[in-house]
DNA sequence: ACAATAATGATAATGATTATCATTATTAAA
DNA sequence: TTTAATAATGATAATCATTATCATTATTGT
């Protein structure tokens, strides 16, 4: 197996993603990032995504169209806008319901969608 | 502003996700609906689709990968196996409050990811 | 310094979804 | 029931996000 090298590149697109609290695309974080390391390419920027996501360091937020990312492992929730579709955090006490979850804050709140990941029992019987 | 024309391919596919429990892609309803429209083309599988979402009448699913669809409007909460990658209904009961959501049932659920939809407050004032 | 190899930048390839366009089917009205 | 208007189709090209490839460069432990 391989172990990991550090390299300035990876460092650059997980301190950007630390520093911000929008949900960029790859694509914003590497705009961003090119400011900085005006040599790095779209693929680095991506693979480090990857990485850095698969090391549990950031998380990756899929929307039906391009993911977001997030640099922030404490606040789950979230909430896209159907206006711009920008996709900002949402603050939740922890004890509320489902039945109950916010229909209205600052903004509005039209639905949601909760997904589970986990192990499916087929999965789970068949080993 | 164009008005509804039915069609049997459309019936088809929307038929066929009512009829099934998985949460098939795009391509899993063309290769079901060709069995009985052999004609049908996969571009029109997706341009019912999405026309049958817009119309309230289907969900889509983003997944990461290939966008599931469910015809089931009631089941609202899904699991996606980290394994087979398969995504399966999961019933809760809606007075369960989120740090109590389920850990364990007849396979095993490691986390969650809990998205709103609806108008940001940016959005909102800007009206 | 060196050897081993992970990471990079550039770009080609892939895969899912959407757009285009000529043809066909559906609809409402004459 | 023809007809005119136009929505829907099938085939396929185009697009867009993401991943793979590959030669070169950077990092690491010795």
């Amino acid at each position: 197996m391989s172990t990991l090298k550090s390299s300035k590149q990876r460092d650059a697109v997980l301190a950007n993603l630390q520093s911000r609290y929008d949900h960029p695309t790859a694509e914003d974080i590497f705009l961003a990032v090119r400011e900085v390391i005006p040599s790095i390419s779209l693929a680095t920027v991506y693979r480090n995504l990857k990485l850095l996501e698969s090391e549990g360091l950031i998380l990756k937020i899929p929307t039906g169209d391009s993911d977001r990312f997030d640099g922030h492992l404490q606040s789950h929730y979230h909430l896209t806008c159907l206006n711009c579709r920008s996709v900002i955090d949402l603050e939740i006490d922890p004890g509320v319901t489902l039945n109950s979850l916010p229909r209205d804050f600052e903004g509005t709140v039209t639905s949601h969608s909760l997904m589970f990941y986990g192990i499916c029992p087929d999965c789970k019987n068949s080993n």
